[in-house]
DNA sequence: ATGAAAGCGCTAACAA
DNA sequence: TTGTTAGCGCTTTCAT
């Protein structure tokens, strides 16, 4: 492999000249420059991305922080969001240059943590978190190094922190009112997942706001936790109709899940959506497929704007105040909730 | 950020010594190692990657090579599958302290290849392929550089070069001899996706095979290029059966397709398995959900052996015969194909 | 417009 | 067992 010091010897100049005909930080005379780049043509010359990380303390590479891809959570959604996720990272970087590094943190807690490791080690310049919930420790450790990062899909409430989201409570509070306006009074709710992720936390407050500005009571009963699975929607169903309590309506939290209500209805003789309005969110191929309702999340916006904000921060020259950003989302109406007219689930 | 030098002060040592504590290539006193990790915990230190990969000539990083995720092959078969094969490699890679740089090339074909220019400038140590067809432009810079990289889902006929991959034309041979022995003689097949991708070319040889192996010339009209969507398998239908030589039996390329095949089986009042069966591959949670006979393409198992090699191939002495992995693959028989009993596609 | 030289933080050969 | 020191390949300041 050749160095600078090659390319400098064959083309009969210093260096330093190569390194600015490089990187354009000097004025080179159009002539030696020609030569210069003949001979890195020549010799095949790549500058070596450790020697020059070394001196400019930067290594081009941002973290991707993402959870352990065995965990439910990691898919995001079931497919092609990811994909769309890191597409509109991976635009943002390319202009810059920049490679991506792919991470999640290790089973074992004793180790110190990869994202801190990267961190300090210089191993990337930026993180990007596509987590669920936070780990204080980490983050204040960040924060502490002034380590420059970015949430995606996700906020932080306690401390100042840079995000880029759609707003959970907003949305899920239209899912609920959409609900309510069609007529509906006992409106069940699945979480996306864990109670403990944000984002269940939002969507539940979205959907209660709105039911007690209609001035209904949210009903414990018609609350379920669900997961990242099919079953989990058809689970809800049992749950709820077990409960005493059988809702006309499901703000569902994942398309996914959406899908088991419509098994579960499927296999009772219930009509979707006579018998039962569904609402979900995700607005995925599979809301599609099955015409269900469903609010949309769109992860490419989401990491373009925050791949954007995270190159302002390392590049930034003075403090700032953090920033949530809010990407605009929506609901798309289909057959599932009884608004518009319903197709097969196969067509 | 402490330096090595920091801490060697502190501590009370040379900087060397803090080295050989550090990476345990040279005997350290007990109680002198205790105070120099003692130094570390309380600095923080970290040993910066990029003077670190200065020296040992090691970027600790492995570049997967994906291609661009706007491409519909980018997920690969939709969901998890994409997730499967990162935590495949992703166990490999932490256990060696590597890391992950996720890569696919720029769309103008103007500037160098970015694989390239990652190898060159030592950003990766190796390289795993995660690509439907070949770059010989590529390939050849590779080899000639003596660049240790593996072929993942696919392998090189030209050239030899080392691959994980399913047996795509035996499994293709297994599925259109399953359909044979249920007395199928008319057997359609659809292309997981464009025909100069390996895996199409392999399919249809295995397809063909055992058609011919049963005396049974395989007929053009029976020959559909799918691609990523449900559509594509939808579209195949309406080729086929205005063909004039409707088919009784189908080899789908992916689940996807199977499902559009169903689709447009339902809405033809065409009963399957009765009137046509289908056989597929992936056996994704698609598969499932339809109950859809598929052949399985265990990503997870692709990812963790092809890291596997290329670690050896990272840290290989001599020379060495590239190897072609074949992973172990299987038809899981459901009720599209006849074989058993048919569920309801929602149960 | 170009060159000489210092030094980024680390490893490892050599000396003690 | 520990310390001294020479680079690794590059950027960048300072001369010229």
């Amino acid at each position: 492999m050749s160095t600078i010091k090659d390319v400098a010897r064959e083309a009969g100049v210093s260096i330093s000249t190569v390194s600015f005909a490089i990187n354009g930080t000097a004025p080179v005379a159009p002539e030696t420059k020609k030569r210069i780049f003949e001979t890195i043509e020549r010799l095949n010359y790549q500058p070596n991305s450790a020697a020059r990380g070394l001196v400019t303390r930067k290594s081009n590479n941002i973290g991707i922080f993402v959870p352990h891809p065995d965990s439910s959570i990691f898919t995001f959604s079931g497919n092609q969001l990811f994909a769309n996720l890191l597409q509109g990272i991976g635009e943002v970087a390319g202009e810059k240059g920049y490679n991506l590094l792919l991470a999640w943190d290790r089973p074992d807690k004793e180790k110190p943590s990869k994202v801190i490791e990267l961190a300090r080690s210089g191993s990337v310049d930026g993180l990007l978190f596509l987590i669920p919930n936070h780990d204080h420790t980490i983050i204040d450790q960040l924060i502490e190094i002034k380590f420059p990062f970015v949430f995606m899909g996700n906020h932080y409430s306690d401390k100042p922190v840079d995000s880029v989201d759609i707003d959970n409570f907003q949305a899920s509070y239209e899912c609920a009112s959409h609900l309510l306006k069609l007529g509906h009074k006992r409106i069940a709710f699945i979480s996306p997942g864990p109670l403990d992720f944000l984002v269940s936390e939002d969507r539940y407050e979205g959907y209660s706001s709105a039911l007690k500005d209609a001035y209904i009571e949210p009903d414990e009963r018609l609350f379920y936790v669900g997961d990242d699975s099919k079953a989990s929607g058809y689970r809800a169903m049992e749950h709820f109709f077990a409960s005493g309590e059988s809702p006309s309506a499901i703000v569902a939290g994942r398309d996914v899940q959406a899908v088991g209500i419509l098994k579960y209805a499927k296999e009772r003789g219930m009509d979707i959506p006579r018998d039962i309005a569904v609402v979900s969110f995700e607005n995925s191929q599979l809301a599609e497929m099955y015409d269900i309702t469903s609010y949309s999340t769109d992860l490419y916006v989401i990491g373009n704007n925050a791949a954007k904000m995270l190159f302002k921060l390392i590049s930034r020259k003075k403090e700032r105040q953090p920033q949530n950003v809010v990407i605009p989302s929506e609901l798309f109406v289909r057959g599932s909730c009884g608004s518009v007219s319903r197709n097969d689930p196969l067509s």
